[in-house]
DNA sequence: CGATTAGTTATACGCTTGAATAACTGCTAA
DNA sequence: TTAGCAGTTATTCAAGCGTATAACTAATCG
């Protein structure tokens, strides 16, 4: 019985190699196929390396709760540009890949069904739900200034709660059923559904600007 | 050791309770804590009747996805009155208790979270949602028919999927920081969004009218 | 009232889980 | 070259899991 070959990894790498497992794992069986023994298959190493790195289970499902959220929202920030452009972009990353795909759907739901369970993860979501939507709050902010419109911050709220959820909703149905719609058609109906609510219009990304990046 | 007391019940009764008791379980400690012994406990049986009633765990699991995507459903059909009173509906309850509240959020996601994973969910899944959007279509080409509009298969389904969307995501964000607005504020922008959406206005639902129901 | 049976309990089995710990070894530094 | 240690493996443990089955008993019926 020889004694299994392994290669030492900086702390950066495993934890990143382990996290990362954890959400293949998770994306492909549920909460329920994340168990240490996968995890630790997955990220080719023996499960009692996962203790040496996170304190627990729980602590690593935390990690990759926070490494989820990051990714999700990742694109929506530091968007630059004019203010329209800023708020043409974050309705169209939100829309499409890498952010509108079923897996994201898979974990992100996996995750917000324990939300309101698990205290840890609940005050993980909220950091990451309030983030984006002040992030919404002043693109809208720039943007109606922009325009000469009243900007309130009541209305900028009210607004930012109305756009929010119209984006969740479709990227929901994107992520749920995508075959049964085009991409560019769901991107099409949020940009019309907010333009409906801002009352101005506002110019969709040209493919052409997204192939030169 | 005396044997615990118990009493026969109906099928009909017992399956009921049992499924009733697995919903309880995933809402309160997520889908891991719905095992057969919490379900039994909540239930005031043991353990193997649910194998009496249930072919395996997995079976007890899909009837309480059933159950809960026709409780989610119910109140959205059935509808009476003018188009515009059913359309009006239809946003209303779809938005207010019981269907939105985070009980509700916390099981739709943990089923959720599964349907990629397990073909059987899918399927019910699927089932649940055409049957909502075709629901949906119809309210819609009722409501357009009587406002002389043009009711074209394609535009009745794309307003169909905008909608959903809407309502979709305006109910997550309500069941997931219910505290965070007024009820009627997730509901006045929900009509807001698709008066802009479909070019007509629409009359809500009185609270007198409610009230007296 | 006694026999029957279907609903229910009780118990046990094999397996998996998260965790703890001891043994080993690739790597670094001197 | 080699000593030491930190990173990794291997093994073990108790608890909990879904399932199977045998024993019991409340209700039913002749």
């Amino acid at each position: 019985m020889t004694r299994r070959d392994f290669h030492r990894g900086t702390e950066a790498e495993r934890r990143h190699d382990l996290i990362e497992a954890t959400l293949d794992c998770i994306s492909e069986a549920g909460l329920q196929g994340a168990t240490v023994r996968q995890i630790a298959t997955r990220a080719g190493v023996t499960a009692g390396l996962i203790r040496h790195y996170f304190a627990s289970k729980d602590i690593i499902l935390q990690e990759a709760y926070k490494v989820l959220i990051a990714r999700l929202t990742e694109k929506a920030k530091n968007l630059e540009g004019t203010p329209e452009q800023r708020l043409s972009d974050f309705i169209f990353v939100n829309l499409t890949e890498p952010v509108a795909n079923s897996r994201s759907l898979s974990l992100w739901a996996a995750f917000i069904s324990r939300v309101s369970v698990d205290p840890a993860l609940a005050a993980i979501h909220r950091e990451g739900y309030l983030s984006f939507r002040a992030e919404l709050e002043e693109l809208l902010a720039d943007f109606l200034a922009g325009r000469g419109a009243p900007v309130t911050p009541a209305r900028i709220r009210a607004l930012a709660i109305a756009i929010n959820g119209i984006l969740d909703g479709l990227w929901l149905e994107g992520c749920l059923a995508g075959e049964l719609f085009e991409e560019s058609e769901l991107v099409s109906i949020a940009f019309s559904s907010v333009e409906a609510l801002i009352g101005h219009p506002i110019a969709a990304p040209t493919p052409t600007d997204r192939d030169r990046e």
